[in-house]
RNA sequence: GGGCGGGUAGCUCAGCUGGAAGAGCGCCACGCUUACACCGUGGAUGUCACAGGUUCGAGCCCUGUCCCGCCUACCA
């Protein structure tokens, strides 16, 4: 066969760039609509627009395009979906501060200028992302590229805002929500971060109306008591019962409200009374409802307080602050101000203190919705993996409340909803009106705000399939195979999609859901910017290639734990790249002049055999692992056999025959294993490692082959497992270790060669050794190897013992003989602690009476196994001081 | 306040349904042996957080305690 030269080392700048353009060409991403094959599809957690891949971005494509290759090479129909998200409020920002930039602003331009402007920005700048996850090696389908805000997608969104509509789902009310102040827009409980703050807890009297003294309450939010509507108290509290029903007066503001009774109050909470500021608080907009209690809001859009704040109207919610408190000190009010800690909510996007305000917006009915979600999973339609995550799962959707899917913003999806200007008509419709179909009046206007950018990405399943068209893409690949992302977006995400998809599509978006962990530094502290302990994924392909970058990944993901990233490690998985590259290498060079054609006359030596188990186990192993998303231990198991078991051993033992010590029979015969085991390293490494594996394959078929990317996923041939051979090789592996040993202990140089003798315990072990002479001298570097049944030992050896042989290396000459004696000692202080250790496990009646059978011989085999080397390395040890004294 | 995960070799972590404590990195010693010094060979290192319990047997199961993360929550 003809085998392309490699060279010195793996240059994966080269190499990445021209092999992804090749797989791009040869259109190997592509997924066919109609096929006979399974199907196996993955929709991509779409990033944003705005976004550029940081490292939580690379483990999660990194573990898509695992799977992704897997499947395909497993000769599935596989789809892999990309795409990206409009992200209304980042991406409005950032065309919002480009505008600042020019001494300009959104409102100054218009709505459909301003939007102009953003699209432009998209094309120019947009989407860097999908670039960079082409360097990551992510074989997505990407002729099928979505984006949120594309006109199939804007239409589904339309559909669905309807139906749910037209069903009932959706209500438009004024209630209290989320309220940037910077951003100008309502926001989702989710969107809320909480973070603690050192503040104060202020007390303020009350009077009471009749000026028989007053009532205390509490607050963290001084400034709000201009909104005050209400004082509440527990119905129970003996202290208020004989008020409640009565009034006190507002300070400042000298305005009368009631006292009422209500138990949402803590009675043993400071004063047991409650300011009730229904305008700024959602608890006490809900205790509002209940007892009809005046709604004033105080602040407008920019958390400026407004006409209803009397004297503080223009100030902001801060300075107002200041100048209640100052002002209440003044007048006698305030009792008391302790320090007091407590969670406030910011915008998890500007980071700006969120104002809970009263407003019109749209929600959706999120009950119903939520229950069939957790039904799906209840019945295990869809897998949750790790299943840790299904009690949180269940946990938010049973406590889950109506969502806000409006936002004040103008990127995004306009809510379809259109007002008739003369008989005041709500249309809602899929299509744009022209005219109102009750009045026939033209004067439409459509609802201002946007929908939730979210609201759009729960539909992500089936929008981007074509829905509401019934594709045939849509029957091929929804419900989806697999949904990987991280578990920050369970409830964004997922769990909306989940309640989306069964709602529209009446079926689950995906049958499994793996959740992976956070990326971190070293130390374990979360990434960002402005701690600077961020790594740039980019920087890290391009130092170290983009295979070892994904395998670190991959390597470093356990399930249920975060992963921990630092350069060290990268570099430590390029090593490993470049491992593979040698021994690629050294097996094409000694292959080149195969003759695949030519029978085989010899047999297998016993390395081919033991490497052809190795690596029937591997394929088992990496197959199992995948299947139950375990990559770590797939990680694991390659490095293993390919570090340790193929280049370690068999490179090493095949050397002889290679090398032609042996017959050039058996040279044929190695170079086929050489061949068939290195083919199927390649490919059970290629989902990981894509781009060296092709690299390697395409020099393996000299460059005529297909691409690996097509080629088969190996299956465990269980026809190379051969359970003796690999007994056999182990055995001589270990002996070759024990002379290995005895050489560094007692500081042999690796140059000079030994002599060696073993006894076997019969002619079938002497057998054995016999047929791994050959592999023996070799690996242990020896002169001679002598082996027999009734071997006297010699004097003057140093002594190892492996199963029932015994390993002797005449010392004379070569050391002294106390070396040798501190060596013996050593071990056999080691072996004396097992042998007492199992020797009292067997003499414990308890443990002969109630252990398993078969674990009760193993134990005995073990014990007879450590008398038999305790009493040949006693023996060795007693001889040596005769020598000695 | 509630929930989840974790505490195993100097570091980062494996350890599946209880049956001889593992890997990688780091460390020490020796070695440029014709794939690889991005390497090879050998070596050292552990009260498996603590205290009880179940069991013939516990890193693994149960109870409690102490730390460390994260998520979640309307106590002013």
């Amino acid at each position: 066969m003809s085998i392309k030269e490699l060279g010195k080392a793996f240059e994966p700048a080269e190499a990445e760039k021209r092999l992804y353009a090749y797989w791009l060409k040869n259109k190997f991403f592509h997924a066919q609509d109609k096929s006979e094959k399974p199907a196996f599809s993955i929709v991509i957690p779409p990033p944003n627009v705005t976004g550029i891949l940081h490292m939580g971005h690379a483990l999660n494509n990194t573990l898509q395009d695992v799977i992704i290759r897997f499947k395909r090479m497993q000769g599935c129909n596989t789809l892999w979906m990309p795409g990206t998200d409009h992200a209304g409020i980042a991406t409005q920002n950032v065309v919002e501060q480009q505008l600042a930039r020019e001494g300009t602003s959104r409102h100054a331009l218009g709505r459909e200028k301003f939007i102009a402007r953003v699209w432009e920005w998209k094309e120019k700048y947009g989407g860097v992302i999908i670039d960079q996850l082409k360097r990551l090696g992510c074989s997505c389908d990407w002729d099928r590229e979505r984006f949120t805000m594309d006109e199939g997608l804007s239409q589904a969104v339309r559909e669905v805002f309807v139906k749910l509509y037209n069903e009932g789902m959706i209500y438009q009310g004024d209630y209290i929500v989320n309220w940037c102040p910077r951003c100008h827009t309502a926001i989702s409980d989710l969107e809320v971060e909480f973070k603690s703050d050192a503040s104060f807890l202020w007390n303020i009297r009350y009077p009471y109306e009749d000026g028989s003294g007053g009532i205390v309450v509490a607050t963290t939010r001084p400034e709000t008591m201009l909104g005050d509507t209400a004082v509440a108290v527990h119905p129970d509290d003996p202290r208020y019962k004989d008020k409640v029903g009565k009034f006190v007066i507002l300070p400042l503001m000298n305005k009368k409200i009631p006292i009422i009774a209500d138990d949402y109050v803590t009675m043993d909470f400071g004063s047991g009374a409650v300011k009730i500021t229904p305008g700024s608080d959602p608890n006490d907009f809900a205790m509002a409802q209940r007892h009809q209690l005046e709604i004033i809001s105080i602040l407008d859009g920019e958390g400026i307080i407004n006409e209803h704040g009397g004297p503080y109207r223009g100030q902001d919610r801060y300075e107002a602050r200041k100048n209640v408190v100052a002002d209440l000190e003044k007048q006698g009010y305030l009792v008391g101000t302790e320090p007091y800690e407590h969670n406030v909510g910011q915008c998890y996007r500007c980071k700006t203190d969120i104002e809970p305000m009263v407003s019109k917006q749209w929600f959706v009915k999120i009950k119903p919705l939520a229950q069939k979600a957790v039904a799906a999973v209840t019945k295990k339609k869809t897998r949750i993996v790790p299943s840790s995550w299904e009690a949180t799962y269940f946990d938010w959707m049973n406590n889950i409340r109506d969502w806000c899917i409006s936002r004040q913003l103008w990127w995004g999806h306009r809510i379809p909803v259109w007002y008739c200007g003369d008989c005041g008509k709500v249309i809602v419709s899929t299509v744009d009106p022209d005219r109102c179909p009750i009045c026939d009046g033209a004067s439409l206007a459509q609802d201002e705000d946007v929908l939730d950018t979210w609201f759009s990405s729960s539909l992500w399943p089936f929008t981007t399939l074509g829905w509401p068209k019934r594709t045939q893409a849509l029957k091929t690949f929804y419900p989806t195979s697999l949904l990987i992302t991280g578990f920050d977006i369970l409830f964004f995400w997922v769990a909306r999609m989940m309640m989306m998809g069964l709602y529209v599509m009446k079926d689950v978006p995906f049958k499994d859901v793996y959740l992976h962990a956070l990326v971190r530094d070293e130390k374990g502290e979360k990434m960002s910017k402005s701690k600077g302990n961020s790594i740039d994924p980019l920087v890290m392909i391009d130092r170290y290639g983009a295979d070892a970058f994904r395998f670190t990944l991959v390597a470093y993901t356990a399930q249920g734990r975060d992963v921990r990233m630092s350069p060290e490690r990268i570099e430590g998985y390029k090593f490993f790249v470049n491992k593979i590259w040698n021994a690629a290498k050294l097996t094409l060079t000694n292959i080149a002049d195969f003759d695949e054609n030519a029978p085989l006359e010899a047999g297998q030596t016993l390395p081919d055999q033991w490497i052809r188990t190795k690596a029937a186990e591997a394929v088992q192993d990496v197959t199992q692992c995948l299947d139950e998303y375990r990559f770590n231990d797939a990680a694991a198991s390659l490095y293993r056999f390919i570090w340790h078991e193929y280049c370690d051993w068999y490179l090493e033992a095949s050397k002889p025959a290679l090398y032609g010590k042996l017959s050039g029979e058996q040279r044929r015969v190695t170079q086929k294993t050489l061949r068939d085991v290195f083919g199927v390293m390649l490919r059970l490494l290629h989902p990981f490692m894509p781009f060296v594996t092709e690299e390697l394959w395409q020099a393996l078929h000299a460059g005529e082959g297909e691409s690996i990317m097509v080629s088969r996923f190996p299956e465990a041939e269980t026809s190379w497992i051969n359970r003796d051979a690999e007994r056999e090789m182990e055995m001589l592996m270990e002996i070759i270790t024990a002379v290995r040993n005895i050489r560094g202990e007692m500081r042999i140089a690796p140059s000079m060669k030994l002599k060696v003798l073993i006894c076997a315990a019969d002619n079938a072990q002497k057998k054995a050794v016999d047929e791994g002479a050959d592999y023996l001298v070799n690996l242990a570097n020896l002169e001679s190897l002598q082996v027999e049944v009734d071997l006297v030992e010699p004097k003057g050896v140093a002594t190892a013992v492996v199963g029932s042989h015994r390993i002797f290396v005449p010392l004379e000459g070569i050391v002294d003989i106390a070396a040798e004696k501190s060596r013996l000692e050593k071990e056999l202080a080691k072996i004396s602690k097992d042998l007492e250790q199992s020797s009292r496990k067997l003499a414990n009646r308890d443990f002969r009476h109630k252990a398993a059978p078969e674990v009760i011989s193993k134990e005995e085999d073990k014990l007879k196994s450590f008398q038999e080397k305790y009493a040949t390395l006693e023996g060795a040890l007693k001889k040596l001081k005769e020598i000695a004294s």
